[in-house]
This record gives C-alpha cells, structure tokens and sequence, in this order.
DNA sequence: TAAGTTTCATTCCATATGGAACTAACTGGT
DNA sequence: ACCAGTTAGTTCCATATGGAATGAAACTTA
C-alpha cells in the first residue's frame, strides 16, 4: 500500500474524509452482516430503529437515516420474508404501515448487536473513552441537533 | 419529519451514526457534481487525489479510499474519455499506469473545488473552528494515524 | 530462460441502487 | 359529494456496484 494516510494532514474536504471512512468502517460491518447472516446494511438498520423505539414506519426510517424510501420498502419486504418484523396499517389512516420487531426479530437482535460491536470496536477503540464521546457529540452537531 | 433526531441521545453504534452521516451528507454533495458536471462522486474522488500528489495510480486510490480497484478502474476510464486525466505506464514498470490532471483538469479542480466547498459549509460550519479541527483529529485516529 | 508466482488493471455478471412514475388513501375547500 | 392536492408506500427501469475471473506484465527461483 503505497498511500496509506494521504488524507491526513492536508486540506482534503471534510465529505472525503467521512466517505472514506465509511469505505474502511461500514463496508466491513455490512459484509460481516451479509454473509453471516444474509442481510444488508439497510436492513440491519431497520431492525435497530424498530427494536429503539416503538411506532416507526418505512417513511420515519426514510427520513432518519436519508435513505430513499424505496430502498427503505424493499428491505420492509425482505425483513418480512425472513418473518423478523411485522407490519400494521394504523386504524386512524391505513396508508400509515406500523412496523414492530416478532420474537423472532428481538431474539435476531439480541443475537447480532454484539457480534457486531466487537467488530465494531477493533476501530472504535482507537479512540479512548473521552475521545469517542467527544466524536459522537460532534456528529450529533453535524446530524443538526439544536438547529 | 417524524423522528429526526433518533439517534441522538441513545447507544445507537458508531456505524450506524457514521453510515446515516454519510447518507445525509455525501449524498447531497454527489449529486451536485453529477447535476453540474456529470462526475461521479468516485470520478471527484479521484481528480482530488491526483491534484493532492503526483504519481498516484488506480492501486494507490484504491487503497486509500477503501473502494474496489474495479470501481477506481471505470472512474479513471469516464475521466480520460473526459480528458481531465492523462496516464502513462512507468519505465520501470509497465504494469503501473501513472496518472496525472491534464490543463483542462486543473482548471476543472480549479472551478468545482470552491463550489463544493460552498455546499460542503452549509454543514461543516456547524462547528466552529476548534470542534473541527477536533473532528479531523479524531477522524485520522479512526482512519489508523499511528497503527 | 523457462516455470511458477505475484501484481496491476480490466472485464464479466449478478445484484443493488435510486429517481421517477404510479397506486391507494387521506385532506381540505367549495 | 366532488375535485385538486398531498402523502405513504410500491413498482419500473436504467444505471451503479463489487466479487470473481481474466489478461497482461513483471518478478523469483533455479
């Protein structure tokens, strides 16, 4: 490798920094998602917001996570194939589609977190404690809290 | 909006914050370069590398961006095509294909960056000058500065 | 200098992606 | 009650993507 740090201390755009390590971060998270368990990324990332927080939607994950929503449909659909969610038209307005994890999804979820998080942290933990809440604190600013 | 702001304040993994980053704020940035002037955001990627050093080739911007060599390979081709890009094989070794910006492509580089660096402000300038250069410290330490 | 190995780059192909058009369901105004 | 406008979710389709196979050139060892 014969340029392994060229964006380090150089002007390089912020946006170049974060999609490279999206490249070195993500990307080996989701391959380990994909072949263990034949999921992407997006619907790992369905399962999470469903298993945090009661009444989303395929629209409300749309928005959080500014994926287009039919990226976000069809992980919907693939997650109800593999029966690890469920799906309810709301009685007040039957366009709205509330989705919920079945046992068998928290069961799934309780059992891949931390497989992940141990990849996860072979990256993280380059950061100490201090320095990872700081990083996160910064991102929530960049994300838009407060404005 | 519904939930905006869900992954703030809980134990959502790193990758997931870093994943949705990147979605809301590479993506915007991509596809004004492809509205624009019809790049790629791989193509920009790799014009920026070649302005950033000489003697880069594919391999190099492989490696440093974490995209596959395939991937770097059809950018350099749209690139050539478009002729912002020239390349020539080293003396010493005729597999290795050295690329380099042609006039055009400096002025290119020369006219996009300040452009993307408008759009890129609308965000970063939610930090103020300390927490970016925070942020970039931060970001080389999870990119592997010193390992 | 021939055989085997490694490396750089391209091509092939099955799959993923996302913009745009669409359907279905609701809302508000008249 | 009707029509126009809006919203949730899906489908269509052209294009992007990346793993694996291939090609091409250069090394290594004998």
């Amino acid at each position: 490798m014969r340029h392994p740090m060229i964006f380090v201390d150089n002007p390089t755009p912020f946006a170049i920094r974060v999609s490279v390590l999206t490249n070195r971060y993500v990307t080996p998270l989701a391959s380990f998602l994909d072949k263990e368990y034949g999921l992407q990324w997006h619907e790992w990332v369905v399962v999470f917001c469903i298993e945090l927080r009661d009444g989303w939607t395929a629209t409300d994950i749309s928005n959080a996570t500014g994926r287009p929503k039919n990226t976000i449909s069809r992980a919907v659909h693939k997650l109800l194939k593999m029966g690890l969610i469920t799906r309810r038209s709301r009685d007040d307005d039957a366009r709205v589609q509330v989705l919920a994890l079945t046992a068998k999804g928290k069961r799934f979820y309780t059992k891949v977190l931390p497989r992940l998080q141990v990849v996860e942290r072979s990256i993280y933990d380059r950061l100490n404690k201090k320095e990872q809440a700081q990083f996160i604190k910064l991102l929530d600013k960049l994300h838009g809290v407060g404005s």
